[in-house]
DNA sequence: ATGCTATTTATTGTATACACCAAATCCAGC
DNA sequence: GCTGGATTTGGTGTATACAATAAATAGCAT
């Protein structure tokens, strides 16, 4: 069954919905749509559903105890961020990014996080960098006892956070969606066992940021994202039918 | 009367559907879609649609000739986007972009956009330059016989355009996005009769992208988008309740 | 036995019906 | 006449039923 069902469902109470008639139905409905979002999101950020994974809409729709009305909604949100892909008549999978992708993404990363640092720099605070902290530490915590998944996912909320302290929503957001990406393209092309983030990297790039040097931050970023980038083997495991080609084709 | 509806709808037919029972459904339903979605789209960043104004599913629905269902699609597709807002039990409405939110998309494109220049001017070839050209002078020609709404849309398209030629197709949705907003956002804080894109600019940019010249694209593309901003009037007319409050409360 | 075609099946696309909530309206009471 | 609450109404939220299509399978002919 490799990995099936969220292990750790902190949220989403499962399969109440049903036979929940009397009680309303829990949840304003609105937050369960969000819940169930997050759940699928993370699970796919997570590599708990692997890339090219199917998401039968009846399927989803019974463990989480909607309708597929409300999974469709979902669906499409996780397309339009390109987390997951929807191919007309065959439903959705999860997005298996391509290389060219995987450059794009690097390269946004690349010009909008860097160019961040400078705004960052300049509106950090006490407290802002203690969270920082605490959310490295965190990752830290999670590496060491091999959660790596749960690595991926902490260390891109480090960069999501540190995006959001710009004071620049939309920007924030454009990291947000990138940062996803890159959860689904270390997933793919990663080495086990060799997370693209140090997290004593995100810990240097605090000190950086606390100490107002933006563009020392700006430059130590760029080397960061460059190492992640390097750090992935860009082979394409083509497993669809070109080996006969490959193979006979000499 | 302005310049109601779609002077050059190129697409869209209109109203099809209802009757139209015979030949399946004409289109794949697919493209169908995509075409409302655009039909709308083009509508709010033309401003043919105000900011405020309520989008009723009913409504739409029938001016279609889908139904609901299809709608809400499209209308979750806008609102992620943010062209419009969708507010819990109240429905869907044109977004009615705040003075924050629109120094942050114009910080965004101040970062995206001028980053992109060097990367465009080193793809920019004679065919490229060509058509960012045409698209100029269709800009200035709309802008000429008084078709400002129009002319917003050109302009963005320019822009968009622009950035799908640095390479980066994740960039250069982001920049599509942002150019809609913009449009949404000329279209409230704008004065009339001075569009914020002069067309001449956007000539004078593609010289300097097909000399080569990334770095005075780059800088010529800061201050085009400063004086964009800079045209903006940017009164909150807000129009809400708070009059008490300020008038008596001192 | 193999290749082609027809049927079946599994799954998505679409519409519609119903439930539910919020606002507008109307009526009663002060 | 104005305020407060109950009722009506308009419109969205959700589920379900049905239609359509592509894949899988079985059957038939060569």
């Amino acid at each position: 069954m490799s990995d099936a069902q969220a292990p750790e469902n902190r949220r989403a109470s499962a399969k109440v919905g049903k036979e929940s008639k009397e009680g309303k139905d829990s949840k304003e409905g609105d937050e369960r749509h969000e819940a169930i979002y997050r759940a699928v999101s993370d699970a796919i950020v997570e590599q708990r559903l692997k890339p090219g994974a199917r998401l039968r809409e009846d399927a989803l729709a019974e463990v989480f105890g909607i309708s597929r009305t409300g999974i469709r909604k979902i669906l499409q949100r996780l397309a339009l961020e390109q987390l997951v892909t929807l191919t007309p008549r065959r439903g959705a999978s999860v997005t298996r990014p391509t290389a060219d992708e995987a450059k794009d993404v690097f390269d946004a990363r690349q010009l909008i996080e860097c160019g961040l640092m400078p705004d960052v720099a300049r509106r950090m605070g006490e407290k802002e960098a203690a969270e920082l902290r605490e959310m490295a530490k965190r990752e830290r915590q999670a590496l060491r006892s091999g959660q790596q998944s749960v690595a991926i996912r902490l260390s891109a909320d480090f960069h999501v956070r540190l995006a959001q302290l710009s004071g620049n929503a939309t920007l924030a957001e454009f990291v947000e969606r990138l940062c996803s990406r890159s959860s689904l393209i270390l997933a793919v092309y990663g080495h086990r066992g060799h997370l693209g983030c140090e997290s004593h990297d995100h810990d240097d790039l605090i000190g950086y940021l606390e100490a107002g040097n933006g563009e020392r931050a700006k430059a130590f970023m760029s080397r960061h994202l460059k190492a992640i980038e390097a750090s992935l083997s860009m082979v394409e495991e083509e497993e669809n039918v070109p080996d006969l080609q490959q193979i006979f084709g000499g």
